[in-house]
DNA sequence: TGCTTATTTAAGCAAGTGCTAAAATATAAA
DNA sequence: TTTATATTTTAGCACTTGCTTAAATAAGCA
């Protein structure tokens, strides 16, 4: 019988590591992967400036045009588009066209989601007001 | 007398632009500018999906150094000491040191801010396995 | 003092991101 | 059909990111 042995290569050989708690965690880690990919993504289309205000604009207006946003932040119109093409790809917005005019606004998921992010800005705005 | 006149180039000449709009969104936006900023360089960190995990780790286990950090997600320490660095240097994560050992954890703030996050996600998981 | 352990920092590079400019697509109106 | 409008797509490029390797720092111990 052959016995294959799979030493899992340890970088740090600390003497008061917790092995426990590091196999432990690997498991957690690795159980959630698809999860951390998921969310990640999304975090990271957010964490864009320009998109992070393109979704804020579309939170407050409900719907814009690729136009109206360029106008708004001062851009080139091939650059929001495709930012928009971005977050639609994610689902994190959708397309309602009008003759030549395409409406992009918030998916009904998202904007539950981008809710209280938005309320913690316009919150800090006011008390900074006051 | 000198008169400058700035004109705004507007990019888009929609006929049906409503221009109040676009202005009203366009003081909006840049009262909020520093908002923004602010936002969405923690929504970038998080973003990433190395450093999620990692906010992720410290949540569930409140402290952990490099080393564990670097067991647990097969990487080297040096890339993710860097992760640390950037957590660190926009205060997602504080340090404590216990000898030689460099202890992470969530800042007060930030793990109040994750806790939402991290509920779905577990719960997720959990809904997965049923 | 030197040696080990734990970690950070710096240099270098491959891969990814976000913009501009130009070409392509799609709808409406003349 | 041609022309104008609204938008997307493609190519190219500068800039940024995240990793690896190697050198630097810092604390404890012989």
């Amino acid at each position: 019988m052959i016995y294959i042995c799979i030493m899992e290569e340890i970088t740090c050989i600390r003497q008061q590591a917790d092995i426990k708690q590091i196999i432990r965690c690997k498991d957690r880690v690795s159980e959630l992967n698809t999860s951390f990919d998921y969310l990640s993504s999304g975090l990271e289309l957010a964490g864009n400036n320009v998109r992070l205000r393109i979704l804020f604009l579309l939170y407050e207006e409900k719907q814009l045009c690729v136009c109206d946003i360029s106008d708004i932040l001062d851009m080139g119109i091939s650059a929001i588009s495709q930012h928009l093409r971005k977050l639609k790809d994610r689902k994190l917005i959708e397309t309602k066209r009008e003759s030549q005019t395409i409406f992009y606004s918030l998916t009904k998921e998202y904007e539950k989601m981008l809710k209280p992010f938005f309320e913690i800005l316009t919150q800090n705005e006011i008390l900074e007001k006051i």
